[in-house]
DNA sequence: AAGCTTTGTGCAAAGCTTTGTGCAAACGTT
DNA sequence: AACGTTTGCACAAAGCTTTGCACAAAGCTT
């Protein structure tokens, strides 16, 4: 059990004073004598006063805090933009609460819940791949709670978000394949509910389109995004009577499966099959070959999302709903780069 | 801004009863008549009511929050920790507020201030690599607040902590390279002053004792962890008159940052240079090739971190320091096993 | 019917801070 | 000396919950 920490009361006791006073005296109010300002700023600061956030939060309806509600906290991609959203939180002051829902529809409820009945003055979420309904919005939305999506999102007429454009993406990573000698593009594809997965393949359709290849849908496969998914979808595409010549996979799980199977088939990557995708910096370099991919700006999205959400914690106006989309870059590396 | 929520007060004038009176009716207290909490029950649900927790804060003396302070969140090796912490805290009721000290002592003291102003009812803290003055933590010890560090530890008679047994995985890795045929086995070390450092290094010459290999200080490199740090120690130790034929790695940055350079230099991995380390499972088995080492169990440690300080919060005797060594597994894949 | 017990509720304090209002003492003026 | 102003501080309420204690009404006993 901790010690209680020192409150204005004990400074006004030991000084003799009344509790308003010290409150005052903190902070330099005219009406004080200078002499009992400055004995209560030495008492307090060699006791340590710091206001207790308890009490604050009381009086001000307000915690300093926001809640994060993620669909893990492990892979790479949430780890990063959560700690883009940590650096924007702490420069203005407020503390972040995480949970994560493990891509489960019950979980993100419950976690949701009990970050409200923390008090928390915003939310940043990225929804749960089971996630399908989101009437469990509703409330937050209507008791104009503060809220952000990002990257797998939901109602963006009521809610701002922040997502790459996805389309563009991946036209152009479907193009990029075809300059470089696909003709056979095939699309590992996440769950076709979310929002990802749509507007990724409408980017891919469009690119094939641009290409002049025509849609073949033997070469698209959805999968639920786990590694066991998208090793069956792998030789699913890989037995087929025409296989594909690229694999452009929807995120890093799925690339990383994508590549194991190909390596362990015996195939050649990128001479037999080019194999692209989305995923960040930092796994596209550490594996063999290196890969050519849309690299997200994971670290600027967490800012992002949590410079709109003080941005609504802050204003007092009803919700102004703004869709950011950021820019993100195609890195060339070897995995698409064909030799012969 | 939000609209504000529910309180006892809200639902006492509704009904017309006392305050007091509805905080019993919820908690079924004998004296109350059966009419009046199924009313109170009634409402409470319907609007949602829920305890606010700075008023419990307040009265209880306590947070339900536990404040994480780690070198930082990206790295799979803190956030797979951290999603341990989260499971055990969530179990229990707990919320955690996270912050990273991005290996900055000034960061690690100004999140440690942050969090005890927040007033986090117990800390679970990994030192950042900067941090060799320990005297931030007396006032932390002496408010007894309750405290637990893991991997990176120190004042460890005074403070629970949860490790691995460095020494012994270290000394495992080292016999198993040896097993495998290296004889000039060379070790890429940390910052010298931390504890991971000290105790990898000592198993290391354990291990090269038991082979019968004596130690050689040209093979011994110590780096600050980063990627240009090791990849500089790598080129050292490659470029020496007699090269290594197996490195040790400390972490990580290290292994990889030493992988690419071994490539770079057109050397085969394992049979020009056997390479092992200390990862997680994730890391290991997606890099080419698959790389031997010791895998934390960083879930678990997470796990056991959070349990040692709920322990302590719930307790309320005196600080009872425990020393929680987890067992490492050393795991064998491609990078160790020589084929000549 | 008077007195006692039981039953069911309300009051108030504590935990901590901020801030509008009130008030006493000191100072100034004439 | 008497009155008015300024100065410097204290009081109290609000924000929300829990809980010991007080108290009123109802029921019971004799």
């Amino acid at each position: 059990m901790t010690k209680r920490r020192v409150s204005l009361k004990d400074i006004a006791s030991q000084l003799g004073v009344s509790v308003s006073t010290v409150s005052r005296a903190l902070k330099d109010h005219p009406d004080l004598s200078p002499a009992i300002i400055e004995k209560v700023k030495q008492l307090a600061a060699k006791w340590n006063y710091t206001p207790n956030p308890l009490a604050m939060g009381l009086l001000k309806q307000q915690t300093n805090t926001i809640g994060v509600v993620v669909p893990d906290i492990v892979t790479h991609f949430y780890s990063s933009i959560i700690s883009g959203i940590e650096d924007i939180a702490k420069a203005n002051g407020y503390y972040i609460v995480i949970s994560s829902s493990q891509e489960s529809y019950k979980k993100e409820k419950e976690n949701l819940n009990n970050l409200l009945n923390l008090r928390v003055d915003g939310l940043i979420v990225c929804l749960a791949q089971e996630t399908t309904d989101y009437t469990h919005y509703d409330s937050i939305i209507e008791a104009e709670i503060p809220l952000v999506f990002f990257d797998r999102v939901c109602r963006t007429e009521e809610v701002s978000s922040v997502v790459i454009d996805n389309v563009e993406a991946a036209k152009e990573l479907t193009i990029h394949l075809y300059k470089h000698g696909a003709r056979r593009i095939a699309h590992i594809a996440g769950p076709s509910f979310l929002n990802i997965t749509k507007e990724r393949i409408e980017g891919y359709r469009k690119g094939l389109q641009l290409c002049g290849l025509t849609f073949d849908q033997n070469l698209l496969v959805h999968t639920n995004m786990s590694i066991e998914g998208a090793a069956v979808a792998t030789n699913k595409l890989l037995s087929l009577k025409y296989p594909p010549d690229a694999i452009f996979g929807v995120n890093d799980t799925v690339i990383f499966s994508a590549m194991k199977e190909i390596k362990r088939k015996g195939l050649k990557i990128p001479d037999d099959v080019a194999l692209v995708g989305f995923t960040d910096e930092f796994h596209a370099t550490v594996v063999e070959p290196n890969l050519t991919a849309i690299t997200h700006p994971t670290f600027e999205i967490g800012q992002e999302a949590a410079r709109l959400l003080l941005n609504e914690i802050k204003s007092d106006k009803a919700r102004t709903v703004q869709q950011i989309s950021m820019q993100a870059k195609l890195i060339e590396r070897e995995s698409s780069v064909k030799l012969k």
